[in-house]
DNA sequence: TTTACGGCTGACA
DNA sequence: GTGTCAGCCGTAA
């Protein structure tokens, strides 16, 4: 009787979804990183969570915290997500992306420092104005602290507006190295730059910026002091 | 609901 | 030029 009836139910059993597992378990892999390897967790919809391996401590510790952050299974990758490797190497588009755990507001300061261009840097208040919340600049820095993936999202190009490039979550040196690895001149980021020629003002690590000639390159304290001066705020860098 | 806390900023001495 | 301090605001506990 018994036999029969798991027969019965055994025949009544379907193959499992392929994408089944996506939806139960997320995975991890260590791979290269720009400053040494990196932990990377994805899930159905994209990578949720990236830590430098030397700042995450041993791979049980980070895994320990993903679960305790995310309440999920991990279990390791059989390759990459598509992206992830390119993105860390700066030689293509990076990887999905899933930020849902996080607030309205934090998701949207970090698309906007996901924007900000390789080679160039724009400050916390910049971010909290294209996020929307002009004066939430401090709160800019407690999301970028928190950034759960840094690296995908360059929190690492956003400064102080007194031109120090400020604080980092894995420290101020892998902030500098990341920055220098990137071409930044850390010694002028500070203050804007204008082109007597063209009257445009913008951040000093902006493209347009990098063109202006010594001979027709001017300094600004300030966005109000350039437009006293005649000057526009550059369309890109959007000073 | 309240409170304390920051990867900051701008004013002022 | 440099240091200090109050103000600002989204989060998490």
């Amino acid at each position: 009787m018994t036999d029969t009836l798991l027969t019965a139910l055994r025949d009544l059993a379907e193959p499992a979804p392929a994408t089944l597992a996506d939806r139960v378990v997320d995975t991890w892999v260590r791979v290269p990183g720009p400053l040494g390897e990196v932990f990377a967790v994805t899930g159905a919809r994209g990578v949720r969570l990236l830590r430098p391996a030397a700042h995450a401590g041993d791979l049980d510790a980070f895994l320990e915290g993903y679960r305790a952050r995310h309440g999920r299974p991990v279990i390791p990758a059989a390759r990459a997500p598509r992206g992830l490797l390119p993105a860390l190497s700066g030689t293509g588009p990076g990887p999905d992306l899933d930020l849902g755990a996080l607030t309205p507001f934090a998701r949207e300061v970090l698309a906007v420092t996901a924007r900000i261009p390789a080679g160039q840097t724009r400050p916390y208040g910049w971010v909290a104005r294209e996020a929307g919340h002009p004066k939430a600049v401090r709160a800019v820095g407690t999301v970028l602290a928190r950034n759960p993936v840094p690296l995908l999202v360059p929190c690492h190009r956003v400064v102080r507006g007194d031109g120090d490039v400020g604080q980092y979550l894995s420290g101020v040196p892998d902030k500098v190295a990341l920055l220098e690895r990137e071409g930044v001149e850390l010694a002028h980021l500070a203050g804007l730059v204008g082109s007597d020629t063209t009257g445009v003002v913008c951040f000093p690590t902006c493209h347009h910026a990098r063109r202006i000639t010594t001979a027709h390159r001017q300094g600004f304290a300030s966005l109000e002091r350039a437009r006293a001066a005649g000057y526009r705020p550059c369309r890109d860098c959007r000073p």
